[in-house]
RNA sequence: GCCCUCGUAGCUCAGGGGUAGAGCGCGUCUUUGGUAAAGACGAGGUCAUGGGUCCGAAUCCCAUCGAGGGCUCCA
């Protein structure tokens, strides 16, 4: 029976009222804060009497089923807004009297009631507990009133539900693979990328392959950036802190800045952007109105300091390279350039094979002060974003308050295969750097104006970008990209000076292969190769040796027979050219 | 930074107040084998670090460091 999302809600929703409800009767006192769903689960904030821990968690699991079992009806009460206050007071929940204090005067207060237990919730709810049957808490983690980290922390516990067993089952075994495809494991399975406690946390050291797959990674995009007119530029890792007080980056990013380094009598940083470093270039000459838009390109390492308690395997670090440009435009050729960039994003992620994006513009949020520029910039500004976005007819949301500070930027989501969302590319636009740096060009009117710059990153930075791949392709990577393309399996010792001529004549052409010339029986390096998630496998023995040929096997398909060694690269040539997803 | 959990061999993990275990990996030897694991032998650990309790601590307690799950943050 299809469902709509919405009754998987309600269901997740009356879920997370159930397991408040075991909470109570397990642990009398419990104070109960929010309890709402998400996707594909729900959770509740509470503060416990007594810490909960991951052992508790089956014991609350089971109360919720024999409550569940009760059959209870789920009944909504609304109340007027002294009595709802009464109410909560005389079930001792303070935060559900916080939650009504800050309800506008013309909401409607209503409850949930189901047996003795009582809820403040504005529904909707399913209509009798007995419907909640599938069900499983996943995890405990801590998680700030009001998201507040001024605020008490709260324990928040996470559950998810479903409407039949095989639905939980299947979401079940989707967070196993999950597990099974977590790029901090198949990164150091694959030789990757390590983390190293001795280096420091967030600050990743890449192995052979993984460096491997860095270039491939940038000499793809370097070169599709020359096509569309990109300059390359390299800077250097630190530069005096003056450059960013005056991009205003230290004033309202100071404190996740690595400590500034003391030179003679100068304060230098490491970069935590390489903006300064690009806008240096851009002043280096007087610009004219015929050099626009200019585009500064580079991959820039730059190094942040994220709180510890956020550092996460490759998609949160310390030190990242971003695969960064900044391009300077007349105010109006913001459009069109802005959709040049759209176009080239796109074309980065069809090519990496994430086809399934959405996009996110992010707006400023018009009653915060924390934005720089005038009301006029902003304007022009998010609606030339949205212009943009319509007229490529892009499937879009909108995000008001999540803009940047010095303007407002369009976020790329991709799903990956099994269906989780990653944010990877960025386009943001920049009055503000200009006017802080005092930047100009010479119209055709011969007077100087002030141009607007565009930072960007399709890719957002090599680290994150790598870690979504190694979990999307599972680390199976598509022949392109594999750091090792094909390996080449000598039968025995005297088969491998035909497997190194093979892999001469491969060399030649820039595919990277490898002989494995251990002492060991095919069908071990043929395992081998497999776990390592090379795409082909060169068997050569004695009939090769004879026909001059090579016996092809492909990753998780298995033998294609063999094939003449010239037809073979042919084929490896023909299937990078032409990848297929 | 905050809450919870966890640190045993290179990796994955078992064990547990009385002299450290397995599999994989690694080394040596035998083996030259046609598509997902040949066989034998061997080396490897102050059980994260520091303190405490105890006749005795890898094991119990505390602290520190590190990791994981979240929260806050994310130019």
């Amino acid at each position: 029976m299809a469902r709509a999302p919405q009754d998987f809600d309600t269901l997740r929703h009356s879920a997370s009222h159930l397991m408040a409800q075991a909470l109570l009767e397990l642990y009398p006192g419990t104070k109960l804060a929010i309890g709402p769903c998400i996707e594909d689960a729900f959770y509740y904030d509470v503060e416990p009497t007594q810490p909960i821990t991951g052992d508790d968690l089956v014991t609350i699991e089971q109360k919720m089923l024999e409550i569940a079992s009760r059959e209870l009806p789920i009944e909504r009460v609304e109340l007027p807004r002294d009595d709802a206050l009464a109410m909560v007071a005389q079930i001792e929940q303070p935060y559900k009297t916080e939650i009504i204090n800050d309800l506008p005067d013309e909401a409607v207060i209503s409850f949930y009631r189901q047996g003795d237990f009582i809820d403040l919730c504005r529904g909707p709810h399913i209509a009798n507990t007995s419907a909640i049957k599938y069900v499983k808490l996943l995890s405990i983690a801590g998680a700030y009133w009001r998201g507040d980290a001024r605020n008490k922390m709260l324990t928040r516990i996470y559950g998810t539900a479903w409407f039949t067993q095989q639905e939980l089952d299947d979401h079940l075994n989707k967070l196993e693979e999950a597990k099974r495809r977590d790029h901090r494991k198949l990164g150091r399975e694959l030789g990757i990328f390590m983390l190293s406690p001795e280096v420091g946390g967030g600050l990743p050291l890449w192995l052979p392959n993984g460096a491997v797959l860095r270039e491939t990674l940038e000499s793809f995009l370097k070169k599709e950036q020359l096509r569309r007119g990109y300059n390359p530029v390299v800077t250097p890792h630190i530069g005096k802190l003056e450059l960013w007080k005056t991009s205003g980056h230290w004033g309202h990013y100071g404190n996740s800045m690595f400590n500034p380094i003391a030179v003679d009598d100068e304060q230098y940083m490491l970069k935590p952007m390489n903006c300064p470093f690009h806008i240096q270039i851009y002043k280096s000459e007087t610009r004219s109105y015929r050099d626009l838009p200019y585009r500064l390109a580079e991959f820039g390492t730059v190094y942040r300091y994220e709180q510890s308690g956020e550092l996460n395997g490759l998609t949160r670090v310390r030190g990242f390279t971003q695969d960064d440009s900044h391009i300077f435009v007349a105010p109006e050729q913001l459009f069109e350039e802005f959709k040049s960039v759209v176009e080239l994003i796109l074309h980065v992620f069809n090519t990496l094979g994430l086809q399934d994006y959405t996009a996110r513009v992010s707006l400023r949020d018009p009653a915060s002060d924390k934005y720089v520029g005038s009301d006029e910039i902003w304007d022009t500004s998010q609606a030339a974003i949205i212009r943009a976005v319509d007229e490529m007819g892009m499937q879009y949301t909108v995000a008001e308050g999540e803009a940047a500070f010095y303007g407002p930027k369009l976020d790329f989501m991709v799903r990956d295969c099994i269906g989780r969302q990653w944010q990877l590319g960025t386009v943001q636009v920049d009055y503000n750097l200009p006017e802080r740096f005092d930047l100009e060009y010479i119209g055709s009117d011969g007077a100087p104006h002030r141009p607007v710059m565009i930072h960007r990153a399709p890719f957002g930075s090599m680290e994150r970008l790598i870690g979504i791949l190694l979990e999307h392709y599972a680390g199976a990577f598509p022949l392109w990209l594999a750091p090792v393309q094909a390996v080449i399996l000598p039968i025995a010792d005297r088969h491998v000076g035909y497997a190194r001529e093979i892999q001469a004549k491969m060399l030649e052409v820039d595919l990277r292969v490898k002989v494995d010339d251990r002492n060991e029986k095919t069908g071990y390096k043929v395992r081998e190769a497999e776990t390592k998630k090379i795409p082909y496998m060169i068997v050569v023995g004695d009939r090769d040796v004879e026909a001059g040929s090579a016996s092809v096997r492909k990753r998780s398909v298995g033998d294609q027979g063999a094939m003449p060694v010239d037809e073979m690269i042919a084929m490896f040539k023909n299937e990078i050219t032409a990848p297929k997803y």
